[in-house]
DNA sequence: CGCAAATACAACACCGGTGTTGACTTTACG
DNA sequence: CGTAAAGTCAACACCGGTGTTGTATTTGCG
């Protein structure tokens, strides 16, 4: 009586196995063309599996859709974990996003469809320019939120854009290694020269105290 | 001989009135869903004209498509014109964006499927941010096009992003206006305190001399 | 071996779109 | 009035997807 399902036997090894297959084609088709024009037909094929199996690992096409997301969302957060402070991993996250443009497509995707998941991966990137900015090396009246838009902006829309755009992924890293500098030079030195724009000036404010006197303050 | 096609009376009006309604209903479409899921039938249906007659002004879906496409195009770069320099005009622009999820959801749809149109409107706008860099007002470094892939971000995710996050249009404007704020700020000032990043600051190099000095050399 | 799980395959019902065609109605204008 | 343009309508063929079902076939394991 201890136990009424009788340990069934499981050939495991090939199912896990085959729903991997289905998984990584997805997910290819995924970067290639987004989540919208997923097909289980082209699913099942490119992965080289009837496409009737591919209906007993995941019942509807939307639940394929969302096991993918679900996977790559668990990577993102995994790979940020290691690139703390991430400021000074621009290259490698500029790379990152270019190599997986699934992300970005999967982005868009709950951008334009509001879905529930989307919530977590904007919180996921938000998180980050948060630290920054309340970190000690930002200017002290940086807007963390809005600054997030900004960043991710060019995050969801560059792999994508670079991926017409360039060919050859040599021209394509290194356009992005472009990228990634002027980011990094408009990141610390703005764009504009202040003393040129008097009428932005005065809608901003002048030039910011830094986020580092708060410190200060607090451990003289 | 002079009028070998006699003088055939055309009924106009409604003609171009109805092909207008068309061409809204397609628009409006464009704005909510996108071009990718603008079906003739629902734009028919939304213009309170049979699907036949939408037929009759736009041989397939696909050119009723391109018609909107080439509408906002021209609207844009008329738009543009009335707005020099865009720096001075950024809550402007943001507003104009964020009214028109067209726009955004059209440059998505270009960028999406490399089709023919798309070069304009990227140059439209780059144009824009190489006009900035190669004034006076621009720090000597910045790099223009990369530049403009940053700008291009928040241009395009922004509105279908506020569209979604903000109920009400009140609310929208007011974020809008909050993240116009930080880009101008950005742009202005930059967001890190480079005496605190030392190592960025060697990857991008020391603070920069200004664009105007170039203009100075021109005329001492 | 023999069972049961994993997979294959074909057929089906269903849906919502596209684009076409032919016959009908309305309406402006010469 | 008569004509032709503009629009309506219903029906059709076609496509490519989804999800289901029933019947095979392979294959690992007890």
């Amino acid at each position: 009586m201890a136990a009424p399902t009788p340990p069934r036997r499981e050939r495991r090894s090939d199912f896990v196995q085959t729903r991997r297959r289905i998984i990584a084609a997805a997910r290819r088709q995924m970067a290639e063309r987004g989540p919208e024009s997923l097909t289980v037909s082209a699913v099942a094929h490119t992965a080289g599996v009837n496409r009737t199996t591919a209906y007993q690992h995941f019942r509807t096409r939307d639940e394929l859709v969302r096991a993918v997301s679900e996977e790559l969302l668990a990577e993102v957060a995994g790979y940020l974990e290691t690139k703390r402070p991430i400021v000074e991993h621009i290259d490698a996250l500029a790379d990152y996003f270019l190599a997986h443009p699934e992300l970005a497509r999967l982005a868009l995707y709950w951008l334009l469809s509001d879905s529930p998941l989307p919530r977590a991966g904007k919180e996921l990137f938000l998180h980050e320019t948060r630290k920054i900015v309340e970190g000690a090396g930002a200017r002290a009246d940086a807007d963390a939120e809005m600054l997030g838009h900004l960043m991710m902006g060019v995050a969801v829309l560059w792999p994508l854009h670079a991926r017409i755009e360039f060919e050859d992924d040599t021209a394509r890293r290194a356009a992005t290694s472009r990228l990634a500098r002027e980011l990094k030079r408009v990141l610390l030195y703005g764009l504009l020269r202040p003393e040129e724009w008097p009428r932005l000036v005065a809608e901003v404010g002048a030039a910011p105290a830094a986020a580092a006197a708060r410190r200060k303050r607090r451990s003289p």
